[in-house]
DNA sequence: AAAAACAACGAAAGCGCTTTCGATAAAGAG
DNA sequence: CTCTTTATCGAAAGCGCTTTCGTTGTTTTT
């Protein structure tokens, strides 16, 4: 490993003056800048993260702690694609990201902790319990922190309009003559599902639709097999729904699945909207209309609220909600 | 933040006999030991990880070079799949994974070079392109590296039996009494792609079918779109196959939009079987029989082939060929 | 020509931790 | 009771880099 003090020797310099001109301080000359960089270049000098973290107190790191519900990590195609977006905006400005595991070195500790120990510059997280303790503990610290897909954090969050994503949703089931409107929710206890449910009930309101209680069950964490569930349970309704609205979109997948047991077709019988706009959606069958967030935006957004903390070196508490856009493909049809 | 300085000054010891305890020497008494780690955990001391590594020269931390191809990034299914197992495996030694950009603070340099400046103790790579230039870089390093879905590379790799793979899907297609069997394949140049060519050839040969020209078509970089053309190559012809292999889910579900866009059915007109088995086979309709690689062993194999060669320090060139399986759904029927 | 300002460089301390090598005291051996 | 072991501990150097502050020589000001 080449450091500054082989270049020093080659170059004749001072550790003190090679470190100024790889750093492009003002004292140093043109001239002897110009030998520096160049000697660096030939002897395949590359500086050492560590000791400039040690020695600045900047790691130039961004810690994520993603979602583990349901075991899923890295492979949820939501989380996934924001966390992707927000990877290539941060990394621009030089910011690598560490999936930081829970143990150090065999002995586990907390998200916080491992983070703190790795000197992260900043946190994101990006996970659906709003009350989980080791969020919690996160966002009480003093690193620059945005959390993704929660609302009310004492910090800066950024999620996507949930509200009028299940307005937009029901508005448009309205429109297409549907009446018997059910919903299939995310847990309350999350911040998305309660919002949409918010979204929806005003939706309702707006068009004067009633809300009947045994139209709308709680799916729970969002995943394929609970929609599959709820949506037996709204199909033992004896008045069973003409549409419903899903939380998501892996749930109304699962809801397909579960009409489609019934030899019950869609939309022709039930039309079907999803929440999320997941690749999944544009290929299962029918297609899937849905809510689409706009997972590049909340990702971007993301990664400039980090970056703007991090820079004033504090932490603050922006809100960013990122608008939504209703994607139409075939899981709905008009009431005749 | 707390040092050992400050447990030193706390508890009465030097910084070096803390260092020690902290670290479990045996030349420290359990006395003091005890009485270090006590003050430790009352202070909420946490190591610094940039001056251990800095010290020791291992940074407990593994790069992942990702593949970039079709802009996918994190968010390919197949390739996320791995990386989570991956990731879960080294977790448990203690190793943080991270995801490095290609530009050092602005300026951009190769993997490798970041890869080094941030000191990591292994690589794992991931990504299609056997003979990108940056792998490699990679590969020849002094750097121990693992490399996924790659047959023929200088160090170690990990890939599913793809010619196995290729074999079984003819298999089955000509058990089901298909002779008319086509092959949309992933391009040459990939290994993946090459190798299920030959599992192709190689079933073909087996069940005493020959191999049209026209019947077999590359499909180029494993894309939804990509097979989609393919496919309509394939209907195209005047004397259409009755089955396909396709070698990719992703190419699979192109191609199945192809054959619907023409008014056909599946599988009753042509049967498709696909290859990799990721989440949404299983929710396309019909939903699609595929070959399934094991994600899970794929990413426990790689990390412990990589853990095996940070342990010895010295990089070694161990072959895993990991089974796959066939899994039946409903995309592919017997022809009468 | 003396004073003030500036330009270019380096010594040294510090970031937090590990590790070698002694030093000291207590324990065991003879 | 002296000599060797053994058990505990610490001084100090080192990991590679940054940054403060001082030094020296040169240029500008008056």
């Amino acid at each position: 490993m080449v450091t500054i003090y082989d270049l020093a020797k080659k170059t004749g310099f001072s550790s003190t003056t090679v470190s100024k001109a790889l750093n492009n301080y003002t004292d140093v000359s043109e001239k002897t800048k110009k030998k520096i960089i160049e000697a660096a270049a030939e002897m395949g000098y590359l500086p050492n993260a560590h000791a400039q973290s040690l020695s600045t107190k900047k790691s130039w790191t961004i810690g994520v702690m993603f979602a583990e519900d349901n075991e899923v990590g890295m492979k949820h195609p939501f989380f996934n694609a924001i966390i992707e977006s927000f990877r290539k905006f941060v990394e621009r400005e030089g910011y690598d990201l560490i999936f930081a595991s829970r143990n150090l070195r065999k002995r586990d500790t907390s998200y916080l902790e491992h983070f703190l120990y790795r000197a992260v510059d900043g946190i994101v997280v990006i996970c659906s319990d709003p009350h989980d303790p080791q969020v919690q503990e996160m966002v009480n610290s003093h690193v620059p922190i945005v959390v993704i897909d929660m609302t009310k954090q004492n910090c800066s969050v950024v999620y996507s309009d949930n509200i009028e994503g299940g307005r937009l949703a029901v508005n448009y089931l309205h429109s297409l003559g549907h009446t018997k409107i059910a919903h299939i929710s995310g847990d309350p206890d999350i911040d998305a599902g309660a919002q949409r449910i918010k979204g929806f009930e005003k939706g309702m309101k707006e068009v004067n639709l009633p809300i009947r209680d045994e139209y709308v069950v709680n799916g729970g964490f969002f995943s394929i097999e609970e929609g599959r569930i709820a949506m037996n349970k709204l199909l033992d309704l004896k008045e069973m729904p003409t549409a419903v609205f899903v939380s998501g979109d892996h749930m109304a997948i699962g809801a397909m699945e579960a009409i489609k047991a019934k030899g019950l077709r869609i939309p022709e019988d039930i039309s079907i909207i999803g929440y999320d706009d997941i690749d999944m959606a544009a290929y299962v069958s029918p297609k899937l209309t849905t809510v689409k967030q706009d997972t590049d935006l909340i990702g971007a957004s993301a990664g400039q609220l980090l970056i703007n903390q991090m820079n004033e070196k504090k932490k603050m508490k922006t809100t960013e909600i990122i608008p939504v856009e209703l994607i139409v493909r075939e899981s709905c049809t008009s009431i005749n």
